[in-house]
DNA sequence: AATTTCAGCAACCGCGATGAA
DNA sequence: TTTCATCGCGGTTGCTGAAAT
């Protein structure tokens, strides 16, 4: 599908160029010094114009041009044309394999450096290839396609952890960590509430990255290569118009479900409370991980899918690097750092209790959080919810408004779905008949890549033709290989397994989830969290399972 | 056949960096 | 040192044709 050719564009308008100077009276742009700069696709004759400038004077300059040759385009835009189209040398036409290769290895190190992604490839330009990669982001998340090639993180990740190893970090390889960071391992709220029921049997808690839990509230869909659901935005829209399911928009489902406006603020606060956390592990908000919460906007990660991997992301700045916030450290050590125990953690963390009130009800705390930290804050939180559900108003003189808020919101909404007993949604579908329905991940190790989500959500999503640089039998092999690197690996394969409560808990919130959801992206969630409660393949669920969550939750659609 | 939705592309806009006055 | 102009980059928007409904 091409765009018209600017030449067969230019024979309509020609006409109409014979007397006006190559002004298009409705393209009529900025005004500078009273001339009428024209804006809009370019024609021949001004492309001629530029380029018998360009000839005569070179490049540069480019505000000169509407001085000395009557083109009325703004300085920028002799350039953009000029670069982009113009200057010789330039391929046309679509990408090749080995391009497309070469663009996705480049990403991965480099991030959203068009321009110097585009040095490497002679002829191609960076608008070029940022389009190509855009593109790229929409058809792999509407595919459930990692965006990057396992071999790719594979490679980045084997990099990362030598350079760990080594010391250093130079300017490039920060690409790595950052396509490390893409991989964010997100974790839906599912996965703190099913820790309680697993904090027994859990021998280890890995030394997790920090990950941002607010950036990762913030950041949306489409950051993690592995986690590829269709963009938030959509889901958004979606989501908002789910709620007209339910007629009056607050009133009950029937069959006893709670109403939707309960369930809905249960899961705000559920989701909230989860990233409220001040770490005692990481008090220092000069220290590593510096990225702190708050910061509602001005991720643009949302729109491109991925995290620009220029730079880490420190303090408020930029809330696009999706999740893990150290870099220099722990990337490279998954699966071979000794995980910090459990309870050792745990016990610091209670004996040092957050600092200053802890739980922000903005999310804004001053500290860092990480997952590590969450989950740890999420155990304790749940444990004692537990242990004084009887007494909850009494609580509140020894804990922090927030936090006891927080904990029994908890309770009510746990109360409730446990008095459903059997989790049988309002739409009749059990917990255990989701599982049975959909469970596209085998337990052999198969994986989202290999079997991507659009060959099982209800004919939704169509199917993402085989990238023509990566084949499936590569991201297959690569990805089986990657298994054990990868968090979810520590998160999922054992212990999850081990944790019949926990399998009952994600059965009931993934029920609770799916209805909230409404139908059509009920399929989705319960699809996810299937895959993850069925197999070693955690990923699915903390990623995409997460990322259906901000969808639940996206406090600022919420009416 | 008409309408809607989607995908791809070109161009614009805002911002930061750089250098000259 | 400050101010201003220019350049370049990255993000976003809008247009167009194709595909789907």
């Amino acid at each position: 599908m091409t765009r018209k050719t600017d030449e067969s564009e230019d024979e309509m308008l020609s006409t109409d160029q014979a007397e006006s100077p190559l002004i298009n009276e409705s393209n009529e742009g900025s005004y500078g010094e009273g001339v009428v700069m024209k804006k809009g696709p370019w024609t021949s004759a001004e492309d001629s114009i530029l380029v018998d400038y360009v000839k005569k004077h070179g490049e540069g300059n480019w505000n000169a041009v509407q001085k000395h040759s009557g083109l009325f385009r703004c300085g920028k835009s002799c350039r953009l044309r000029w670069a982009n189209h113009l200057r010789p040398n330039l391929k046309k036409g679509s990408f090749t394999a080995e391009e497309e290769r070469l663009i996705i290895e480049l990403h991965a190190k480099m991030g959203n450096k068009w321009a110097q992604m585009a040095a490497h490839l002679p002829g191609r330009t960076d608008n070029e290839i940022k389009n190509y990669w855009n593109t790229r982001i929409k058809r792999r998340q509407r595919a459930g396609l990692p965006l990057y090639p396992p071999e790719v993180c594979l490679q980045a990740l084997q990099e990362s952890q030598h350079d760990q190893n080594t010391g250093g970090v130079n300017g490039e390889d920060r690409g790595h960590h950052d396509l490390l960071q893409t991989n964010s391992f997100e974790i839906p709220d599912v996965m703190f509430d099913s820790l309680t029921t697993n904090q027994g049997i859990l021998p280890y808690v890995p030394e997790l990255p920090d990950i941002s839990a607010s950036n990762m509230l913030l950041k949306g869909v489409g950051s993690s290569p592995y986690c590829t659901l269709p963009p938030i935005l959509t889901r958004q829209k979606r989501f908002r118009e789910s709620t007209d399911l339910f007629p009056g928009s607050g009133g009950s489902f029937g069959n006893g479900f709670h109403s939707f406006e309960q369930f809905r603020d249960d899961t705000r606060h559920k989701v909230a409370r989860s990233f409220r956390f001040s770490s005692p592990l990481d008090s220092d908000p000069t220290a590593k991980n510096s990225l702190s919460f708050g910061v509602i906007q001005g991720s643009h990660s949302l729109s491109n899918g991925n995290s620009s991997a220029s730079e880490p992301t420190y303090g408020a700045l930029k809330l696009e690097l999706p999740s893990l916030q150290y870099p220099e450290t722990d990337l490279g050590s998954w699966g071979t750092s000794l995980p910090r125990p459990l309870l050792e953690s745990v016990d610091a963390f209670i004996q040092s209790p957050p600092p200053g009130g802890t739980f922000e009800t903005d999310c804004s705390s001053p500290c860092n959080s990480g997952l590590l930290d969450a989950l740890l804050h999420e155990a304790k939180t749940l444990r004692s919810a537990k242990n004084h559900s009887s007494d909850k108003s009494s609580n509140s003189s020894s804990a922090t408004p927030g936090d006891v808020a927080d904990s029994s919101t908890l309770n009510i909404c746990e109360t409730e779905l446990e008095d459903c007993g059997d989790p049988i949604s309002p739409y009749g579908h059990s917990a255990t008949s989701i599982f049975s329905e959909c469970t596209p991940i085998s337990a052999s190790g198969s994986s989202l890549d290999e079997k991507p989500p659009a060959e099982t959500f209800t004919g939704v999503v169509k199917s993402e033709p085989v990238d023509p640089a990566w084949t499936l039998d590569m991201e297959i092999e690569s990805t089986t290989r990657f298994n054990y690197t990868r968090p979810d690996a520590l998160l999922s394969a054992d212990w999850l397994q081990q944790g019949s409560g926990y399998i009952k808990d994600q059965s009931i919130m993934t029920d609770a989830i799916a209805t909230l959801l409404g139908d059509d992206l009920a399929s989705d969630y319960k699809y996810i969290a299937s895959g993850t409660s069925n197999s070693s393949q955690g990923w699915g669920l903390n990623s995409c399972g997460w990322n259906n969550m901000p969808a639940v939750c996206q406090m600022s659609d919420l009416p």
